[in-house]
DNA sequence: TCCTCGGTAATGTACGTACATTTAATCTAA
DNA sequence: TTAGATTAAATGTACGTACATTACCGAGGA
């Protein structure tokens, strides 16, 4: 609980201790069944009801908190937040908004030790990945190779999945209810080799997108990727603003073959 | 002013109705000179100091406003919401931080007219443009060449000026007092032709960004560019989560010449 | 069985006060 | 003239109160 009382003399106001406190113990779990409301918080902490609203304020705005009138309130689980995430994401959203039968030929899909990519996943050199290589058609024209790396203990019961049609999102969070919130990715600008152009099924003067992508659930590093996508059927699109930032956008971003 | 008074009955709360009176007052330029303190507001609209605050909260978090403690509290210059924009911004920056000296080899400034582009720029086809055509360096190497086409009537007194080392956007908001505040790019991976690869002084089997951007300032076309970056020397970093959405990072992205 | 009517608990709104902290301008004295 | 002290003005923090509004749930009646 709030053991340790808030001090009142500290350079941090009242308001941000008792959030930073309240952060802990919503990352903790422990307010998952129901979120207390601010006059037990208020009575929990002995202080005013304002200093928790202040407290709670950010904590709403940025979607950690659901607070509504009458209801009690809930800490929001990361489904409700999910979000179209990544350069990826708006690939296969641009295939589908095309129309594009979207599937899979599944290369390789087992379980092995790469220690480049466990150190990546702040793993021991040795521990087991479960490994999946994919060639991924929109249409019937390839588009790109995509390799996937997942800690074996967490990602071991997708090694029956069928993969040809199914996402590998999707499966991950059905089979062991772990979904991805958080990630890092990195874009380049390549020529692809002579083997990678016999995958694509492309000429010598198409570039390609390599994109490595680093993806955390809950703070912990769960998946390494890496795709690498043709760069004569694919375009990123963004939109910016000094209000709303950088935007990932779907529309017009994939070409037929030419 | 002021005139009419706020509400207390209506549907809407009193602070919603404050802001988007504030608002309208705000966009007429009303405030351009100084903002009026929380305590005047409150004596204006005769409202607690209570809910001026929270009427001011979003267009404080929005960034329309700027109120620091013991300051006049004033109205955002559209320069001062300015952010890191694009992905030729994150470019750039990487450079800086890189600590490599930046600058650029004019090959063109002139007046032209281009049909292809004044179309995207919603002009006549025989509109003049005014184009500018650079090699851009960091450090000793190219790094990028990079082709600008401006409205004439707009930029021409871009016309005299040194662009080896100094940015476009900086001069064209000295000059004239445009600055763009919105965008939208499309980035794709591609094999530079022969002649890019002289210009670029990179090998075959380097792979480039070829990044279009169309510009806007107030609503209206600004600017259409084009930018082709070698893609062994930088990449796209990006970070993204449920709440913070996709986000461009600059660090790491450069790498020396290989 | 269903439905209405309260009661309860939660947030939303709005007011008030007091004092702390920071900044900038002004005044004063060396 | 300049350095320093004072003052005014602004927001930040924190407390208090009261009532309105909404959602849920349970009890009681038709």
């Amino acid at each position: 609980m709030g053991e340790a009382e808030l001090v009142r003399t500290g350079g941090q106001p009242l308001w941000r201790q008792l959030q930073q406190r309240l952060l802990v113990r919503i990352r903790a779990g422990e307010f998952d069944g129901a979120f207390p409301g601010e006059l037990a918080l208020a009575d929990e902490y002995s202080v005013s009801r304002q200093t928790v609203r202040q407290a709670l304020r950010e904590l709403r705005a940025d979607g950690t908190l659901i607070a509504e009138r009458g209801r009690q309130p809930r800490v929001a689980a990361a489904a409700e937040i999910q979000q179209p995430l990544g350069a990826l994401y708006s690939l296969f959203a641009a295939v589908e908004e095309a129309g594009l039968d979207q599937h899979s030929v599944v290369r390789r899909l087992d379980i092995r030790a790469d220690a480049v990519v466990a150190e990546r996943l702040s793993l021991e050199g040795s521990t087991p990945l479960l490994y999946l290589e994919r060639v991924r058609l929109a249409g019937n024209d390839p588009l790109a190779v995509d390799r996937v790396w997942l800690p074996a203990d967490l990602a071991r019961p997708l090694l029956d999945a069928d993969f040809q049609h199914t996402s590998l999102y999707g499966e991950l969070h059905r089979r062991t209810g772990v979904r991805l919130d958080h990630g890092e990715e990195q874009i380049r600008a390549v020529v692809p080799t002579r083997a990678e152009r016999a995958l694509l099924g492309c000429g010598e003067t198409v570039g390609a997108f390599s994109i490595g992508r680093l993806g955390t659930s809950a703070g912990k590093r769960i998946e390494w990727r890496h795709t690498l996508v043709r760069g004569d059927r694919f375009a990123l699109t963004a939109e910016f603003s000094g209000r709303t930032g950088y935007r990932l956008v779907t529309t017009g971003a994939l070409a037929g073959t030419r």
